[in-house]
DNA sequence: ATATATTTTTAGACTAATCTAAAATTTTGT
DNA sequence: ACAAAATTTTAGATTAGTCTAAAAATATAT
């Protein structure tokens, strides 16, 4: 019985976002999200118009049209032909972002039991509901969770990001035990096989060999089962050292 | 550190619904609601197109376009001139986004402690994200609720409406005793209004008398305290008759 | 060091959804 | 029953975000 649902005509291109009440769109914080996490990939250098063609799915030609629109907004910092960086206020907006995609990713495998390789594609969609007290309230439901299902650390209500201090497994030296912490890609593919050798977050690593033969790692997980992964593997498992 | 957000980009305008996979976008899902529950109101009778520009807070001119985009699509029964009504392929997506909106509503009051006069523009939101899995899981989680915080039938996975018999407050005979069952008006003064007289879903009434001065409703709720509420609330009250 | 390859931007076009103004149709009131 | 009023549709324009093709700028390789 309940009519009232104007707002969504205006709301389908622009709302106003609770961050510091901008308008923005659905799109626009994509791409300032995107900017974030791939300036934090490259350490902090700036993000070139084809990988942002690349994540976004979309031709180099439209992102230079958007980042025209982001630089005119002072989302960003962009040097025509040299790439962008986030404003300080982008990245308040990407900030926000990224803490809602990691909460319901929690939400969904805390509270609806999904695994760690079904969650994205939804965040993705909620990671755009506007809704301050949503938000909090969310966060105060889930406990204040400081990492999503993959190790991702989660920002606070202010946009500060938790840091963290994790190594590539395979930069990790032979026989150093280590404490299973993120990994860096999320592909469903990548979940799932590491789901079938039951490496999880928190669990135990210990590189016992790097095969001369085709530089697969040999592990030992928990304390107790050895088993090999590829390279490929090693390079994306996120680990630190125990008590550090 | 997740990166894969290309997605979105197609998703902005039009995705892939769950509904029989028709690509199909917020816009005309937000439609297709607004034309079931007016219909629904209108007691199946067609709805016209003022009535849907009032709803969609567009104009009259941008409902004829859409609507002329919707019949072609076979969402709608459309007569130039004469209204519109659901076909069953637009009443199943409406039904989706119902039962979406419905069960949204109760997990913004049963988990996160919202009031019911607090959630309608979030579920408005929620409403649009597309994911069986999703919906099936919050079902669930919510233990499978048939009604949501406004007293409003949730439809099940399948589409089907739980039929309900609620009569207004407005129409009940002195002296019968009834249970609270919903509200036909969801805006917040008016829910408000209702809570500061602590009248809430499963409340007991009875209309002890109307005022000859004011044609207010003298009441008597839960066999204990007297109140007059106006006209107006008592025929935005839907309540049911005790054991039937 | 400069020609070639790559990357990025610009120009011009398209679609979805909206708008205003004007034309067409239906409804209403006497 | 028909003139006036109200409603609805059509016509033409606008904005956001995308595209392709071509031009401009930068990077690379011998």
């Amino acid at each position: 019985m309940a009519i009232s649902c104007g707002l969504l005509a205006i709301f389908l291109y622009y709302r106003l976002s609770t961050v510091d009440n901008q308008l923005i769109s659905f799109t626009e914080e994509n791409y300032l999200k995107i900017i974030y996490l791939l300036t934090e990939r490259h350490n902090g250098n700036e993000v070139s118009t084809n990988q942002l063609a690349e994540h976004t799915q979309t031709k180099a030609a439209s992102v230079s049209d958007m980042l025209r629109k982001l630089a005119e907004k002072n989302y960003i910092n962009y040097r025509k032909y040299q790439g962008v960086t986030l404003t300080e206020a982008g990245e308040q907006i990407a900030l926000s972002v990224i803490r809602k995609h990691r909460l319901w990713e929690v939400f969904l495998v805390e509270k609806l039991g999904f695994g760690w390789d079904e969650i994205h594609d939804i965040a993705e969609q909620l990671e755009h509901i506007d809704s301050k007290e949503l938000t909090k309230r969310l966060d105060d439901f889930l406990e204040n969770p400081k990492f999503d299902p993959h190790g991702d650390p989660i920002p606070d209500a202010k946009g500060k990001m938790p840091s963290v201090s994790y190594q590539k497994l395979s930069e990790i030296p032979l026989n150093q035990s280590v404490v299973m912490m993120g990994v860096s890609v999320h592909s469903p593919a990548f979940l799932q096989h590491l789901d079938k050798q039951q490496i999880t977050l928190g669990c135990d690593l210990k590189v016992l060999e790097i095969s001369d033969f085709d530089k697969s790692y040999g592990l030992l997980l928990n304390n107790d089962i050895r088993l090999f992964v590829s390279n490929e593997v090693a390079r994306n498992l996120l680990v630190q050292v125990q008590n550090s």
